[in-house]
DNA sequence: TGTACATCAGTGAACGCGCGTTCACTGATGTAC
DNA sequence: TGTACATCAGTGAACGCGCGTTCACTGATGTAC
């Protein structure tokens, strides 16, 4: 057993060896120049080799899509959980921060998930779960402040009511009439965080920093947090 | 005079060829893939006759950038300048529901200027002018409500009044105290799109018309339309 | 109007490069008796 | 503990393909006198 395990240990070390590989050519050629060449060079290796642990190109992009949700995710689950429960806004804030420091610290691979697809690649359903924790996180604030009394559960009247696909609004535990205006305020800030880390508002914003937290409490209001 | 002139008339027909071609090859093969010799080989002709047009691939992709922009702003100002002036949020919805439906009908033009850079690729100063289209009838609209009295000029207080590059606010008309929030809303319109589009609302929004609609709403109550 | 010259569009071969994937193979590492 | 066998990682050559760009060239089209 130890010496199959020893095999097992050496085999999965080399697996996210490649994927920070493939991590860094990210940076340089973009999802679309991704090559299991190249990453096999950089590691010192046969191109042929690489098919002993990835069998295509394809099921090496999956495993770096999946990593960037994953550290995304975690990274605004961390900062999420360290402010105190009954700070909604505060919560709220931190979510939003988070990912954008973390879509700033690795802009390829924010690219990579919200960015363009990639042509002729699809992402198989394994990449579902890793790319709702962000969502989820903005769900759970919501719906604690509805849970609370503070937070009004159905802004928009009873006409937003069915905007949204019914299994989501369960899952995410909102008050469906709450849900629409959650999905603007989550793809307000993928809006927000892609037109920094894509250059859009270079010559337009002067303090990204602040405008950004602009943003956020803005979007925390439109929700309708305290 | 007319010699020269028909000569410069073909000159131009085949250069608009070109980029059609380039463009319908975007859809297929991204703007990473996009190639010289499958865009000739399109045409009939031989790869290096398209450097009688083009001195590089990437001039061909700055084409293709200032037509998207174009095409798109066009788009909106269009369905802008049809809404009655005093109009102001039927004048706002129309400029984002133009957005959006040139977006759907041109996924991977839309792709090419707000999805992820192209690796290598550094847009050149003329494609400043076009890509702001949008966003200037967006200015205008908030501009005018201002001028009418009807739209708090400073609805966040001195405390948002620096966040923009000055000349920004300055040349698109908009009050100091304002601008931080119009760049929110103008973000957001692009992340809304953005999600539908590259489909990450796939399995989340029902009805995604509607929900837009609703989106639009209340980016306009957001930056304060009545 | 006719002719000599200049300009321009387009060709086809070549350079040097990179890619994903397959395949028969060599050794090393583990397993079962 | 020792040996025969099976599993696995990794190799290197090959297949068939595509790319951007350059260059000397052929003809056709325009221009000046």
């Amino acid at each position: 057993m130890t010496a199959a395990g020893a095999r097992a240990r050496v085999r999965a070390e080399l697996t996210r060896e490649i994927v920070e590989a493939a991590r860094r050519h990210l940076a340089t050629d973009g999802a679309a120049g991704l090559s299991l060449r190249a990453v096999a060079r950089e590691l010192g290796m046969a191109s042929s080799a690489v098919y002993r642990y990835f069998a295509s190109r394809d099921e090496l992009l999956t495993a770096l899509i999946i990593d960037a949700y994953d550290a995304l995710g975690e990274a605004a689950e961390r900062a999420e959980e360290a402010v105190e429960r009954a700070d909604l806004r505060g919560r709220w804030l931190a979510t939003c921060r988070a990912a954008r420091t973390w879509a700033i610290a690795n802009p390829h691979e924010y690219a990579l998930v919200y960015g363009s697809p990639v042509p002729g690649y699809a992402a198989p359903e394994r990449t579902i779960g890793p790319a709702s924790r962000v969502g989820e996180l903005l769900c759970r604030v919501v719906a604690d402040g509805v849970d609370a009394g503070v937070v009004d559960p159905a802004p928009d009247g009873p006409g937003a009511d069915d905007l949204l696909v019914p299994d989501v609004v369960e899952r995410f535990g909102l008050p469906a009439g709450l849900g629409s205006r959650v999905v603007t305020a989550w793809s307000s800030l993928y809006g927000a965080i892609g037109f920094e880390v894509f250059g859009q508002t270079r010559n337009v914003v002067a303090d990204h920093e602040r405008h950004f937290d602009a943003t956020a409490h803005r979007l925390a209001t439109l929700v309708g947090l305290p």
